[in-house]
DNA sequence: TTCTACGATTAGACGCGTCTAACCGTCAAA
DNA sequence: TTTGACGGTTAGACGCGTCTAATCGTAGAA
């Protein structure tokens, strides 16, 4: 029966959980404070809903206010965030959507796709591994190696961007479409050339151009060192 | 802004205006109670919700409680009947789903879609004029003539069914896939053998057999006589 | 050790969208 | 003319998801 095809969780139980799987793979840990930032909402609406939802057995909330997704939490993470990143594919690949817009409208879409639309599209798209920006579709490999924070590229290391963080797609639109102009897309081959830590910013060539990028900024984008 | 697709309408605001739409076209008045058949929830809920949408300019409430859309709500409704229906085209004509998970389906995906995804979807699918269905896409010609309900064609009258009522679609999920299972679908050829009105059935040629339909359900399909 | 600042929770409110129970009004049949 | 029956509304309730204001607790700073 389809209209059981989310569990019968409430479409902001979905947008938790959701946000809950981005902020611990980002992250690590998930507190309430940070889910409120990513959420958008004020600390008790998190408090009380948060309640709500180990109530109803998506989550539970730690003694020292971590969260984590019980099995069935995860399980709906995992649904949800499979079909945020297949429609973000398909709103890029087929519709030729830009990356921001895309991830946009992947988030109002998301709640209401079915499992088996899922498969269809996931299948329809020739079963991509990730998303347009490199983060993994649930239940596939990752097309790529060990990865480290551009921030972090030893100078004069030739390296393949293959991830920018889902905190840069959520915080800064802006920054993603700047990202996208200067064409420093997953796939693309950069180095980056030696600067001081205190400037705070490290020059990145990439397509011919040298461009400088925050140290901040730097940290978002993961590349694969010698490919 | 993209948070502006609707305008600030509430999903429920969106799902009642379609519903409007929906039996405004195919019985001409609207009332309460018919929407409340429709929707799924009780006379009371139907009357406090219209008040709210008669509030925020969706709607107006007739002193004999006839229910109409304002301009406002008019263009609401005719954005979120265009992506159910080009979602409907899309589930089908590209993901292969059946009709009837279509709609349902599309029931679920419509809210999300905003105008920049309906009109890259609308492309993208080659501009349909109608939704699997046979019911036309606001804004577009219709690809057919005028048209009778199959219940009053006249016996040994060549036609091709055209439309399939969206009572059907909403209120018969069951019936839908058995039309499409009879090969009974939009396109296709048929003729009626006569039979006497008291028996309550006409039987159908269509795709080599003959298949008795219920008169009830032959007001729900509608055919173009002659092609 | 004491104070402060900050993250989190509690308390109390509100609008939405739904419900049931009770009341109203009108139209048709007795 | 009276009486139902039926469609609709009003009244009152509830859960969700959000808010602001106030309180709590703890971890660092003084």
């Amino acid at each position: 029966m389809s209209a059981m095809a989310h569990s019968d969780s409430s479409e902001t139980a979905r947008h938790y959980v959701e946000t809950v799987f981005y902020i611990r793979f980002e992250e690590g840990v998930v507190r309430p404070g940070r889910l409120a930032d990513w959420l958008g909402v004020r600390a008790p609406t998190v408090t009380v809903t948060l309640q709500r939802l180990a109530r109803d057995g998506w989550l539970t909330v730690a003694a020292d206010h971590t969260v984590a997704l019980t099995p069935r939490g995860e399980k709906l993470a995992a649904r949800v965030v499979r079909a945020h990143r297949l429609l973000e594919r398909w709103l890029t690949d087929v519709l030729g959507l830009d990356w921001a817009s895309a991830d946009e409208e992947a988030q109002r879409l998301a709640p209401g796709v079915s499992e088996v639309v899922a498969d269809r599209l996931d299948e329809s798209l020739g079963r991509p591994q990730t998303c347009p920006h490199g983060n993994l579709i649930p239940g596939r490999q990752p097309p790529y190696g060990k990865l480290v924070a551009l921030a972090d590229l030893a100078p004069a290391t030739v390296a393949r961007v293959r991830r920018i963080s889902e905190v840069a797609e959520h915080d800064a639109p802006e920054l993603l479409r700047q990202l996208d102009a200067m064409g420093l897309r997953t796939g693309v081959t950069i180095t980056v050339a030696p600067a001081h830590p205190s400037l705070r910013a490290i020059p990145v060539e990439v397509g011919g151009g040298v461009r400088p990028i925050g140290t901040d900024v730097a940290r978002l984008i993961w590349v694969e060192p010698g490919a």
